[in-house]
DNA sequence: GCCCAGGGAATCG
DNA sequence: CGATTCCATGGG
């Protein structure tokens, strides 16, 4: 990876092969907005970007060298030598073949809060609807900035009832919202210490929460606090698991099952939809 | 009206 | 343990 500054952009190399438009939107997560065409802005931890990609690097624009360094590699997971990964992957020939047809998807290390918060929401839900819930929670509770809104912090939702996001519209999702606000608020769920837990630990911890089972567990480990060998499985996979691995995950998913899960995911629902 | 959506809790046996 | 049922909301 390398940084380069063009102007008041900072161009990030060593993306080859990478899918952007899918990478954010492809159900990991909620909140990137195509504004102009092949340009997307995000909000994270309370910092914003726009950020367009030629298939090999990725510009931030109007983006600090210093702030793509502190913020934005490590939320595209520069660390992991992707090509060498799906190489690995690909020994499977589902996967081989999505790779093929998607390109380079990358698993991104998001807001742990945001990432807990919105898989809460993704409940019996569908994409659609859970971005629109997270947008209406963004826009009543979080922020203003320049190109749009933060995602409210864990302490300003616990001083809330459930009553208060009726304007949510997030059903029966509304006191799991709460209740995961008062935990992480209070310091009772830490979820920089869940970083350093073993899985069984992390997951047991997630799910003392109300509304956290093992799917939204393993989702917010997976996209945001760094276990990429976790395989979450909602309803799509464990179709995907009965239809193509009746006999089990091959090996070669070891190591790295939440990649392996993106492809299996997209696969399913693009070229196996019920 | 029906079925479905990146599930989970409560309540059975 | 496993299987059922209920939980809001909205689109097709």
């Amino acid at each position: 990876m390398e940084l380069i500054s063009v102007k008041n952009d900072t161009v990030m190399s060593g993306f080859g092969g990478i899918n952007l438009p899918l990478t954010l939107d492809c159900g990991q997560a909620f909140r990137w907005k195509e504004t102009e065409k092949g340009k997307f802005t995000g909000i994270s931890k309370g910092y914003e970007t726009v950020i367009s990609s030629d298939g090999e690097t990725i510009t931030f624009h109007n983006t600090s060298k210093e702030e793509a360094e502190l913020i934005w590699a490590d939320y595209f997971d520069t660390v992991t030598d992707y090509p060498s990964v799906i190489k690995k992957l690909s020994e499977d020939e589902k996967v081989a073949f999505a790779v093929q047809q998607y390109g380079i998807i990358r698993i991104l290390n998001q807001d742990p809060w945001e990432t807990l918060c919105s898989f809460i929401i993704s409940a019996c839900n569908n994409i659609p609807r859970i971005k629109g819930i997270v947008e209406r929670l963004c826009t009543g509770f979080g922020e203003e900035r320049k190109y749009g809104f933060t995602f409210p912090s864990a302490e300003l939702l616990a001083a809330k009832t459930a009553e208060d996001l009726a304007f949510l519209r997030s059903g029966y999702r509304a006191p799991y919202i709460i209740d995961a606000a008062r935990k992480v608020a209070s310091g009772e769920i830490d979820l920089e210490k869940i970083k350093k837990m073993d899985e069984k630990s992390a997951e047991k911890e997630l799910m003392k929460i109300s509304g956290v089972g093992k799917k939204v567990a393993d989702c917010t480990m997976l996209f945001s606090l760094g276990f990429g060998d976790t395989y979450p499985v909602d309803r799509h996979i464990a179709r995907a698991n009965a239809l193509l691995y009746p006999d089990g995950l091959p090996d070669c998913f070891n190591g790295h099952k939440g990649l392996a899960q993106q492809y299996i995911f997209h696969y399913q629902r693009t070229e196996n939809p019920i």
